[in-house]
DNA sequence: CCAGGCCGGGG
DNA sequence: GTGTACGGCCTGG
């Protein structure tokens, strides 16, 4: 019979002696089963002329080599011979390769280390999620799912499975603020789906809420858990943190109780793997834990600085934890009182964000599983670096490329050591400034890498010595071969082609799953150039990386050149953008300059017109002469704002020096009155003074690190905690402190606050004006030449007031 | 400047 | 088990 199906997760496992493959999904009609594949053998490759004979008969007990095969390979980007070394199962891979790198004559082993699982997903071209045909005939099952045994299995389509996510929380007994799961329970487990919502609990208390049910014993509700897992049927578990915390707690909890935690397909038990940093595998549904992913790949375009479930919540999707005092449930459960319905809530809601969270970030997951062919459980876990390595392995392997081996540790630390000469940044002078034009290098490292065949196998080739461009380095002189596409620069190329395709249609119509895919490709373009410098690569090439910031820095100088040879004031650069001022030029000047040097300009690179800002300002440094780089601000021709590195005042700042800050931008950038933004400065020090702004303008926020007792040094935010945890609140890692300095003499920690126990009249103006709104302008206003205490008016007594060593410190 | 330690997320 | 065990930040030498 022949069956289409989305395959969402993959295993194998030894039956007979061999190893058969495991594809769970869910066929196009919605069903739930399994795909067996037993054909499918594990191999790896040796390099060199060892002994066929001896080759094809090397064993350690079990594990032994089934048979030789002689393959035309490449290796580095050159063609070799290579023999193919099958084995009978996957675990004697490694084994095997130990003792075949002995025998005489072998000069290397290769893809030893390539999980099968990997490997057959490879070599079958399958892509996890996507629609997936199968011939095949139903066989007796053993898993909780029907099964079917391939006869032959490949990807048909580009259609994805629309997944069946279920979230996942718990809650558990916490009496003394430490984890200690083999003594304190689970209290609550909580599931949301489409459609589904459920507490379970082994407390009674009234209350009139369907979703919460109440069980007898611990046991019985680790029993109901699974149970509501398998009624949901899901293609996806996700949690937040899960991998760290609720499954390896689980699975403690039922060894504890002598009960099994029945979740996975397979009636198998769940595993925890790894210690440190350990994740959890459901056999036969994708587990997500979702604030992996959301750490290591979205977090680098988001704000916040925590990633705690209720940080991301708010950001991604404005919505927070249910606000209760999480360290009061234990005692809660000890009383049986009614509030426990509240934390039922708090955790039905924390399954709410987990879910719609994974919602959010599931077409940018999806895409990276069709992009790095990889199972969804995998791209979860991976970071940036691993994602360019995967996709390379992919490429190599349509290129019939030997994938290179890991780096030794030796290598690995070695490599630490190698440094890159960065990019290049050109000293602004700090200024104000009018009718500035901006340009910058369309994806620059990824098009210089295309445009100059930059790769590891083409790396100073003897073939083109004398005819290649030269890029002079601080490692040396290096050219790339200009006769062989490298690997790198052509699956770099290739990203950017296919990106280039997509943007296209994005144009016409605003798909998610597109702009996911989008926003996939450009992020592994630009990983590129960190993947060649990334120690543990595989792929690694320090030249390559080298080669490509001094090709950078080359163009951006010629740039720079070549607009001052037109005439034009360069204002300031880096990396990749040029900042021109246009004085008596025009605009149609500027974009003429533009079209001359990209003219010039090798291959698929080239130089884009960023946009027009009627005025800009740059500031100076604070010690000495010269401007500060990466710190400016822009106002382009719709009034809109582009502020850059003033984050002096991001952290530990009030609500007024930020607004002091961007007021003051504001009014010289728009209104080009300094008199006014200095008017408007005094004010704000006045109203300081005069304790006439709202306290809440003055409370400052930071999240503490740790716990209260574990500072050695007690600064302001520590003694505002201690105040808290004084008046009974819990306070410990992560929790944001708020608080105000209040007048007073002595350290600042002494002169503390919360903003409850605060009146107007109580906060310290003179410190704020020091500490808080000065800092954040005073460079801004030397650019015009505006001493700081032009700023403070006549009213000020003493400039050193309140300005001791101590506060220094703060 | 480098090595080594700590901690994040979770209750 | 196609082996193990992250990565960023801070401190102290």
């Amino acid at each position: 019979m022949r069956l289409s199906f989305y395959p969402t997760e993959i295993e194998y496992a030894i039956r007979n002696g061999r190893a058969v493959v495991w594809l769970f999904g869910r066929t196009v009609e919605g069903k739930q089963i399994c795909v067996i594949d037993e054909e499918f053998e594990p191999y790896f490759y040796v390099v060199g002329t060892p002994d066929l004979e001896e080759l094809g008969k090397l064993v350690d007990g079990e594990h032994k080599v089934v048979r030789v095969e002689q393959v035309r390979k490449r290796l580095n980007e050159h063609e070799i011979n290579a023999l193919k070394i099958f084995t009978n199962i996957p675990k004697a891979v490694p084994i095997i390769k130990d003792k075949a790198i002995q025998l005489a004559g072998v000069e290397g082993a290769y893809e030893y280390d390539i999980l099968y699982v990997r490997r057959y997903l490879i070599d079958k071209k399958l892509v996890p999620l996507v629609k997936t045909d199968v011939e095949c005939e139903e066989i007796a099952s053993e898993f909780k799912v029907p099964a079917f045994r391939a006869k032959s299995i490949h990807c048909v389509s580009e259609e994805v499975l629309q997944p069946k996510m279920l979230a996942i929380d718990i809650e558990t007994y916490n009496p003394d603020n430490r984890m200690n799961m083999k003594k304190n329970p689970v209290l609550m487990l909580g599931l949301y789906g489409k459609d589904f919502k459920r507490v379970i609990t082994w407390k009674k208390f009234s209350t009139k809420e369907p979703w919460i049910e109440f069980v007898p014993t611990e046991s019985d509700a680790l029993l109901r858990f699974a149970e509501s897992i398998a009624e949901y049927a899901p293609d996806m578990l996700a949690g937040y943190f899960t991998d760290g915390f609720d499954f390896p707690y689980l699975v403690e909890r039922a060894k504890v109780n002598k009960t099994k935690l029945d979740i996975c397909l397979d009636y198998g038990s769940l595993e925890i793997r790894g210690k440190t940093q350990s994740e959890a595998k459901v056999t036969g549904i994708a587990h997500l834990d979702i604030f992996k992913f959301i750490r290591r790949v979205i977090g680098r375009s988001m704000k916040t600085d925590s990633f705690s479930l209720d940080a991301v919540s708010k950001e991604l999707l404005g919505e927070q934890k249910h606000p209760v005092d999480i360290g009061h449930l234990a005692p809660a459960w000890d009383e049986g009182s009614r509030e426990l319905e509240d934390y039922c809530r708090y955790n039905l809601q924390d399954c709410k964000l987990t879910y719609e969270l994974t919602e959010q970030v599931l077409p940018n997951l999806i895409e990276f599983v069709r992009i790095i062919r990889l199972p969804p459980y995998d791209i979860n876990r991976m970071s940036f670096s691993i994602f360019v390595e995967w996709y390379l392995i992919h490429q190599a392997c349509a290129q019939n490329e030997i994938i290179l081996n890991k780096p030794r540790r030796t290598e690995e630390s070695d490599r630490l050591a190698d440094r890159i000469k960065g990019a290049f940044v050109f000293e602004p002078k700090p200024g104000f400034y009018k009718n500035i034009a901006v340009f910058d290098f369309r994806s620059l490292y990824p098009s210089i890498i295309a445009s100059h065949n930059i790769s590891k196998g083409t790396l100073n080739c003897p073939c083109c010595k004398e005819q290649s461009e030269r890029i002079e380095t601080e490692r040396g002189i290096f050219w790339y071969c200009q006769k062989r596409k490298g690997l790198f620069s052509s699956v770099i190329g290739e990203l950017i082609e296919r990106r280039g395709a997509i943007k296209k249609k994005l144009k016409s119509s605003k798909d998610a799953l597109l702009a996911a895919r989008s926003e996939a490709l450009k992020v592994l373009a630009n990983s590129f150039y960190g993947y060649m410098a990334f120690a543990p690569a595989r792929w690694y090439c320090i030249e390559c990386a080298e080669s490509t910031t001094a090709f950078a820095r080359k163009y951006i100088h010629q740039a720079i050149d070549t607009a001052q040879k037109e005439g034009f004031t360069v204002l300031y650069s880096d990396t990749d953008s040029i900042f021109l001022l246009l004085d008596n030029k025009t605009k149609d000047d500027s974009l003429a300059l533009m079209e001359n040097i990209n003219k010039t300009l090798p291959g698929i690179m080239e130089l884009d017109y960023e946009g027009f800002y009627p005025a800009g300002i740059f500031v100076g440094l604070k010690a000495g002469e010269g401007g500060a780089k990466k710190k400016y601000a822009l106002i382009d021709e719709q009034g809109k704002m582009k502020i850059r590195g003033f984050e002096t005042i991001r952290r530990n700042s009030s609500v007024i020096a930020r607004e002091v800050q961007g007021t003051v931008l504001k009014i010289l950038l728009k209104e080009h009155d300094p008199k006014k933004a200095k008017a408007y400065v005094r004010c704000v020090v006045e109203d300081l003074r005069k304790n006439k702004l709202p306290i809440e303008s003055v409370v400052i926020t930071t999240a503490l690190s740790k716990g209260t007792g574990a500072y050695t040094s007690v600064g302001p935010h520590v003694a505002a905690a201690q105040r808290m945890e004084s008046k009974g609140e819990r306070v410990g890692s992560g929790t944001i402190i708020r608080y105000i300095v209040a007048k007073g003499k002595g350290k600042i920690r002494d002169k503390v606050r919360l903003p409850e126990e605060a009146k107007q009249d109580d906060y310290d103006g003179e410190y704020y004006i020091t500490n808080q709104v000065v800092p954040g302008i005073e460079r801004i206003f030397a650019v015009l030449n505006i001493p700081v205490d032009d700023l403070l008016g006549e009213t000020r007594q003493s400039s050193l007031s309140g300005f001791d060593g101590q506060n220094r410190n703060l």
